[in-house]
DNA sequence: ATAATACTTAAAGTACACTTTAAGTCAACA
DNA sequence: TGTTGACTTAAAGTGTACTTTAAGTATTAT
């Protein structure tokens, strides 16, 4: 199949300018054109743009997915690059995994003890100095929740 | 208890140059200043550092930041902003968080895929076309690694 | 006394990842 | 036939979040 930018750009939601840019930086290669000049993308193209957004949604950099493709180019020679790069970002990612964990379930704190002082001051009562802000429940959800994402394999 | 500025730029890894343009964009408020004109930081200070770092992890931008601690200024006429605020946060990291991970799965299939290449290289055999690039074990494992990062409650 | 250090300011500079602009080409439709 | 719309290029512009520079002041160490 062969398709145009707009065809591209539409099915990745990416502006077309952005598809140049690739294209003019590297990320994107062997772009054929028509007689008059126009971008003829391929099923291989629409393979490396998911892997581009697989990477970029792993936190990697323009650069590194540059890398990355670099080393794909020739696999014999450079397997060990990539592998040793692909292993950093899992293991980066873990890391951002927990942290933004941590962010995460200061944020339902932080929901939780203004959902008590907005519940005091609804009812116009007196408020406890420092609100219960744990609330056992709210969290044993979301965990399980974000624990069912996780798993849904 | 007190800072200067080195103390609070180490406590927290971030450039003092940073905590100055902090203050300059408002998001570090009410800093003193010795007679000589040097900055000093209170436990507030690291408070309110301590919510950047968190905010900065769940993804917030530093206008949204702003906003957060805009409304927390006049909590009784913003806790609904706020709220609003924090519950949008918690929604978009939880979608981040199942999209992350999707990426995450797929450069474990990726590293898999190649450590198959890579042992048959080095074994000099023939590849099959399609190396099972699932390995059960490595993946059960690596959920198993990130749930018990995510438990660490 | 001199030099190193730790800070100060305002303004300019940087990195990243695009995005917009301006001018032009080409094919299809009214 | 003309104009609309989808494309093309090269170059300049944008937004975010800092970071660096340059010039100056004040305290501490040799």
């Amino acid at each position: 199949m062969t398709y145009t930018i707009a065809q591209i750009s539409e099915k990745f939601d990416v502006a077309a300018s952005t598809l140049r840019y690739y294209e003019e930086i590297g990320l994107l290669t062997n772009v054929e054109r028509t007689d008059n000049g126009r971008r003829v993308y391929s099923d291989a193209h629409v393979g490396r743009l998911s892997a581009i957004n697989c990477f970029k949604k792993a936190g990697m950099s323009i650069s590194e997915i540059q890398d990355f493709f670099e080393y794909e180019k020739n696999e014999e020679k450079s397997i060990d690059d990539m592998m040793r790069l692909l292993r950093r970002r899992s293991e980066i990612m873990l890391e951002e995994f927990a942290e933004s964990y941590e962010s995460y379930e200061h944020i339902l704190k932080k929901l939780d003890y203004y959902g008590h002082i907005e519940k005091a001051v609804k009812q116009k009562k007196q408020l406890p100095k420092w609100a219960n802000y744990r609330n056992k429940d709210y969290h044993q959800q979301a965990l399980e929740t974000i624990m069912q994402r996780l798993k849904k394999d």
